[in-house]
RNA sequence: GUCCCUAUCGUCUAGCCCGGCCCAGGACACCGGCCUUUCACGCCGGCGACGGGGGUUCGAAUCCCCCUGGGGACGCCA
């Protein structure tokens, strides 16, 4: 066990997407592979967006993708009294200080400045007032940060970063209804936890150096910071809804694996030479700091489901076949009187992207009645068909091992019978069996789909074709 | 607008720190071919990038500067 602390923090104001599973990702990873800390608190501050929906779906997620943490989830809206304590403390030491300005001073004081054309911070009003204008008026506090000199860090991914202190206003730590706000909080639970590398979203760079002299003024030590490029949209905006699905567990209910998505994740950012795949295990062994690369990157959609067809192609077909039966049961079909469903996954792994595919393409094997494709019927169950579907009929009745070589000794035999090679009378057979012309190949489904209801399904084409 | 970050194929990236092995490698996508009873898988091949301009150097994708592009932040949200 070393002694890093990492920590994810989310918000519990939606569910989590994909930007923040990456963030997750690279703090469990670095946790593991360290043998550190992996801490979760859930940041619900903000009493009014926070919900519990929102706290369940993020931990939901987490599960779903394997992000086991060691220690949490703490929840902020548990620790007001400790946020409190300390804005006393700055107000004790003359370090923070209780401004009056309203909701609608500020907002004009914020357009006058952009219009002006600089940066629409606070002005400072109040931070050389000693008194109220009224006794009982409502007060936010404010945090006096330094207004000369720079601060700069060094950070682990982007290297160093200065800012010019005069670029910082007063921040807001405590609003008017009492409770405190994120940049304040997220410096107290950090230091308090014991963070000593903080792995967060890039959008979050700009407020490093207004938390650091907060922890100067409460006298934590400052901790290593490694801000993550954010993951963009095909546009290169910021990800969001309209470019697809965003949240983790929509990619579950579309039929991705966990393990393709953390995958895709990691190397969305990050890499590690040449190498694609790399399993959960071998994240953790080879994953650093140094690697993860500091532009923004596009999400792409079509390598995560090249990713998801790889770990379903080499998948166990028992674990797949387990994860499938909720996806056929949303196409409402049953597997307790069909197939072995591991079987029917082997036929399918490497036609299958996602398990939504797999259970389209499993379904003939399920299906009481076959569905015939008109097309297809009019195309490849024809008459002439009657002749070799009956011979295959009769040399199936007749085998007596229902396995690989038994099926194609009866395959062969129809060929000797009626002198049309497979290619003449697969397709109708093909037909008959699953109702269209795409499947796996003849002879897989002839052994899965399983004798008693292959030699329905071709009785049932010779009645057709009579 | 101001500040911060950033820049190799359409996309993810290797190479950059420690200049020559790079007329730039891999992957996804795309195109062509092979395999094949279907659909796929697989295999082979192709297309395709160092944003621009200045330096430094015998030599720059690699070092420095400027420009441009992209992203982010500027909230009593986190």
């Amino acid at each position: 066990m070393s002694d890093l602390r990492l920590r994810f923090a989310p918000s519990p104001t939606g569910y989590l997407h994909i930007g923040g599973a990456r963030t997750a990702l690279f703090n469990y990873l670095l946790a593991k592979k360290e043998r550190g800390t992996f801490i979760l608190r859930i940041e619900d501050t903000d009493v009014a967006r926070s919900t519990q929906e929102s706290v369940d779906a993020i931990l939901q997620a987490m599960a779903w993708l394997g992000l086991s943490y060691d220690e949490g989830p703490y929840y902020q809206s548990d620790r007001f009294d400790l946020y409190k304590a300390k804005v006393q403390e700055l107000l004790d030491k003359g370090l923070a200080y209780r401004c009056y300005c309203t909701q609608e001073e500020l907002d004009a004081k914020r357009e006058a400045a952009l219009k002006s054309g600089g940066k629409p911070k606070y002005d400072g009003t109040c931070r050389e007032r000693s008194q109220a204008a009224a006794p009982n008026a409502p007060f936010v506090v404010r945090f006096k940060s330094p207004h000369e000199g720079e601060t700069t860090f060094v950070d682990r991914i982007k290297g160093p970063i200065t800012f010019r202190n005069e670029e910082l206003d007063d921040i807001i730590i405590q609003r008017s209804d009492g409770t405190p706000t994120y940049n304040f909080v997220v410096v107290v639970d950090d230091a308090e936890m014991g963070i000593n590398l903080i792995i967060r979203g890039d959008d979050h760079v700009n407020n490093t150096p207004r938390q650091i002299p907060m922890y100067t003024a409460l006298g934590y030590q400052i901790p290593e910071f490694a801000h993550v490029p954010m993951i963009l949209g095909a546009d290169k905006s910021r990800l969001s809804k309209r470019h697809g699905a965003t949240s983790v567990m929509a990619y579950q209910e579309q039929g991705y694996l966990p393990e393709a998505l953390v995958n895709y994740l990691a190397r969305l950012g990050w890499s590690h030479g040449d190498q694609e795949i790399f399993s959960m295990e071998e994240l953790i062994e080879k994953f650093s700091l140094e690697q993860v690369g500091r532009a923004a990157g596009v999400f792409n959609p079509d390598k995560l489901l090249w990713l998801n067809a790889h770990y379903i192609k080499t998948g166990d077909p028992v674990r797949l076949a387990s994860l499938l039966t909720e996806f056929l049961a949303k196409l409402g079909l049953a597997t307790e009187n069909g197939p072995d469903l591991s079987a029917v996954v082997k036929t399918l792994q490497e036609r299958a992207r996602t398990l939504v595919e797999m259970a389209e393409g499993a379904a003939f094997y399920y299906k009481s009645e076959v569905e015939y494709d008109e097309d297809a019927v009019a195309k490849f169950l024809t008459a002439d068909k009657h002749e070799p579907i009956a011979a295959l009929l009769r040399n199936l009745e007749a085998c007596d091992s229902w396995n690989h070589d038994g099926i194609m000794a009866a395959f062969q035999k129809v060929t000797e019978e009626t002198g049309l090679k497979l290619g003449k009378f697969g397709p109708a057979v093909r037909v008959a069996l699953v109702g269209g012309t795409t499947s796996p190949g003849i002879h897989e489904v002839v052994e899965v789909l399983g004798r008693e209801r292959v030699l329905t399904r071709l009785r049932q084409a010779l009645d057709l074709l009579r």
